[in-house]
DNA sequence: AAGAAAAATTTTGAATGCAATTTTTTTGGT
DNA sequence: ACCAAAAAAATTGCATTCAAAATTTTTCTT
């Protein structure tokens, strides 16, 4: 039972092999992303359990699929699941703040390296563009503005990685931080915010020289400090 | 996995908010990791259709728990979602080893970088003993039991970080990689094991050090030049 | 025979059903 | 009124059912 067949190859020829839109495709895929969006706008509170036949209801569906999005949810670390007592929106702690920063620094880090390695100018040009945008907030303290470029321009060098896994996993874990709000913090903590234009300034340097090995490690630093202006904020 | 306790300090004292054990707790947990190590001890072939029905009779359950699982497998990168034609075992192309590679030469890059902040003394001392074991195995061309040793050493970092979310991450990605079989050849190519154990003869310097960047470094290049290595040698 | 069309079978995706457990409400004792 | 025990209701986890789609088998045509 359960052989091997490996010889389906006669057919696999011309094949037409699409792997699932993934989202809109099923209604499995479609429930996972409006749920997950649904979740990471904090509609439901930390620590709150998620009403399965609420959900059905409102997303028009029955549990089956609901289900099968909620396991998924809770193993990219967005639930908890309790025997018996369904799903939980899973709380962030200080230590999970803590080592999620550090995985995003070494994500980071690593798409830093990478992008080193397969940026074209035009891209370098585009991420100058945005960083002087990004300055331009900065100086009159539109920390709504910042934030959009800054996003924008990590988003850049994630890109330029030009690895698609590395992308995958870097947004998972972005999505699990989306439920912290940064903003407050920056807006009170002034030094931290020319400490963090300055950074950009090494990181917009590094990557114009495309010193791979440098960018890594400022950009991890540069999380670092992200990490302990939340912490110590908090 | 992924697991953390939630000290959500409102609520109460005592509770008892176990995270579920996510492994034998309900029937979808157990069938996850049976299925995951199911699939990644290499019992289906790459590319062919996960049968469930089969399975559900092989495990003894219904297909319900079963599917749950196989929608958690696809978002883990080991299976793929085919619409209405249901999951396949998603096979590794040259690209996604590339990338694979990369990210796991970028998350070890980061547990050497943290081990280097956290790891203990006794912990280096376990780190040398395994160490010189690996290379006793190097000398009398056992490679199996390099490779056992190799991974505990890799392992042994991973832990000393200190950060939990970098080790699920790490051994989710390390079990997609599992059913690619290495040892072959490093057989024919004693160049390259020669040069990894000086690789390995740096890291452990440098962790004695407990240098952190110069670690993360060693780390990264090292991933990169087993990946050179395996992919030359398809 | 070979290939196309049709019919039968299997598989998939999702809804529904049901027993076990948990949660809420009610009740009764103090 | 307060609290514990009992009863009722809701929720959960999984099995089962069912329509739609895919796959396989059979039949028909040339």
């Amino acid at each position: 039972m359960l052989k091997s067949v490996a010889n389906n190859a006669e057919k696999m020829a011309a094949a037409d092999e699409r792997p699932a839109a993934e989202a809109g495709a099923s209604l499995h895929g479609e429930i996972l992303t409006r749920l997950r969006d649904y979740i990471v706008e904090g509609n439901l509170a930390e620590g709150e359990r998620v009403p399965e036949r609420e959900l059905c209801e409102m997303f028009g569906i029955s549990r089956t699929p609901l289900r099968e999005a909620l396991k998924v949810l809770a193993s990219e670390g967005l639930l908890e699941l309790l025997p018996n007592r369904g799903a939980r929106v899973r709380a962030l702690t200080k230590r999970d703040l803590t080592e999620l920063f550090d995985v995003m620094g070494g994500l980071e880090a690593l798409a830093g390296r990478l992008a080193c390695e397969n940026i074209t100018d035009g891209e370098i040009a585009e991420v100058e563009r945005l960083h002087y945008e990004m300055y331009g907030c900065y100086l009159r303290r539109d920390m709504h503005g910042y934030f959009q470029f800054n996003q924008l321009i990590h988003h850049k060098v994630v890109d330029a990685a030009r690895n698609a896994i590395l992308a995958a996993t870097y947004a998972s874990f972005a999505g699990r931080l989306r439920r912290v709000r940064f903003s407050a913090n920056m807006a009170r903590d002034r030094d931290r915010w020319s400490e963090a234009m300055r950074e950009h300034e090494a990181i917009l340097d590094a990557l114009r020289r495309r010193a791979g090995q440098e960018l890594s490690d400022i950009l991890f630093l540069h999380l670092r400090n992200k990490r302990r202006a939340l912490i110590e904020a908090q």
